[in-house]
DNA sequence: TATGAATGAGAATTCATTCAT
DNA sequence: TATGAATGAATTCTCATTCAT
């Protein structure tokens, strides 16, 4: 199948530019990879960045396919908290996981490598949370501050969480108390104030 | 001077990594932005690495003496937040006031192209400061954590705290209410529980 | 039919190698502009090569087509000049009217890109030209010099004032007048000397 | 001396674009037969095609300055047909002293190789002989025709000649002779008729 | 006969680094 | 120490041609 070889192309370039940076890594290293001829990567992808930008789109719809299950379960609950900490599991969970195409992730968007076109893509694809942020924020619930804003700060500190479980090689009862602790930071740093 | 060249080399680094980005800056281009012929770049750096892990170090040094005056000031604080409260300040107003430098310093993070040896310096230098989280962590004033998880969070949040500063590109009193807010997430979030 | 198929790919090849020159037209372009696969070429044609060699050919005997009833309307005249400025006028109408094939046929010429096996066949076709130049320079009414020489001088020649046509867009009277020139140029430099 | 390989670049540059053609003639290979690093080419023209531009116009400048001579001695002349001889005698004769050069320059005349650039300052540099042509054609020694197309049929029917003399290596008498005759249907069909 | 995905040699160009001056 | 021409390995991308379907 064709769709086969460019998902063998994705997958490896996924493995070669953790391992050695995008930079560093050949169009010719992924094809070999991939076990297709240097030429053949260049008849699903018409360059190097339509490739870095199928990496990423692929890595953001997968993370997507995760989440997008806790929205659906918990779409109709009134408060805000049980649906954030879904999605704060999910995430760290899917990071754990899916540590390489974690820090890709993370890498591709500092990184200039990803073209307009596909950033937009791929916000797009997440516009469903954007919508529920709003409504979080609407409740009265958390405290006062922009969307984005919100977006940014959760998406951080899973990411410091993510990172920090990764590092410290935890698991089990050490990684469920971490997880917890991540939470609780993170929900009382944004919950509106008692008094 | 020879220090002038040096400096001037790293100064014309930071320039076109942040224009053009790490791989498609030549040291060629370094060399004639920092109005010097190609070989003597070499004569100061052994390697375009070199040369990058001087930019990180250099940049994160200039960051550390505007951090450490705050920690000199407030050495002998006995209350954890308002020392926490002003390195929150003094950091995100570097941010703002360096953007090339903290966009530079993230990418460099990330981005594998610092050498190990160049990362161990960098955290070296920040020792102090690692110190210091230890005594406020065991002053039962904030939830129990590790150091490093403390480090990290609280750089991850003021980092979102720049990047939205500079992208919505407060001023005056609306990024001083930002500013605010910001820490009052990050400090009710890290804070021990009162029940 | 198959040869509607052959046709269709030497047209294709005669738009595409005008706008885009022989080396910038690859073979996929020229398969997809004429409405056939990549592979289905190669069925017609054993290389690029051939494809470049029928190209010409084609244009040749297309040519020659236009020339030759010129020779057989005035096969049995005694005099040179009628003939010879009929060929004239033949020559110079088509190419006016198909500049396309008469830069190519040009360019070709002089290119190395058709193969010897070509050439002779495209000489060949022309050797009744040949021998009907033999009776001219036989019959006195011409300077005395080589059959090749004086076709070569011919065609080049009318080549100016096809593209010196072209090239100053000219139509009815200002056409009429300028080949009338041309031929009057022409002849008077070949005709036998009077004194 | 620099400027020596950069000749040296050109010259290898005509000796394989005449044997192999512009487009089977690789950068590399050009380098090797110039006894230089492939990337030493660049330092010297910025792409292929900047090369080709230079050939060409080197070989421009080297038939203008065999030519210019003629203009030179015999500028005061009164009779166009003196000049125009001379030029005709200096033009064949450097054509089959450089039957390369020669072919080369008329295959990038036709080639779409030569960037509009190299065109123009071809063309100005030959600016002095179009200013004579307008004297000569403005003396009623000829006959009436345009600037450009007297041009374009001196070098055609020149070029037809030194063609000839190279195919059938004409020397000596046998060379002059064919010169001679070349000169006389080209004067006799371009002078005024005498009726 | 028609198709078009796969191939891989080959092309132009870049650039970190060296070294003679 | 400063220079910048020279180097050549490495890179991305192209394309004529093949061949299984």
């Amino acid at each position: 199948m064709s769709s086969d070889k460019k998902q063998q192309l994705i997958q490896a370039g996924i493995d070669l530019f953790h391992r050695r940076g995008f930079w560093n890594t050949s169009t010719a290293s992924i094809a070999k990879h991939a076990n297709v001829a240097t030429g053949t990567l260049f008849n699903y992808f018409p360059s190097k960045e339509s490739l870095i930008d199928e990496v990423y789109l692929h890595i953001k719809i997968q993370l997507l396919e995760e989440l997008s299950s806790s929205l659906l379960q918990l779409g109709e609950q009134q408060q805000a908290k049980p649906v954030i900490e879904a999605l704060w599991y999910r995430y760290i969970s899917w990071g754990i996981k899916h540590p390489v195409e974690h820090e890709l992730l993370n890498q591709l968007k500092l990184s200039d490598l990803v073209s307009k076109e596909a950033q937009d893509r791929g916000m797009a694809s997440f516009s469903e949370f954007h919508q529920q942020m709003q409504n979080w924020l609407g409740s009265g619930e958390l405290k006062a501050m922009d969307t984005g804003y919100l977006g940014e700060l959760m998406m951080a500190q899973m990411q410091v969480n993510i990172n920090y479980a990764i590092g410290q090689n935890l698991a089990d009862m050490a990684l469920a108390k971490h997880v917890l602790l991540g939470f609780a930071v993170f929900w009382e740093g944004i919950k509106a104030s008692s008094d």
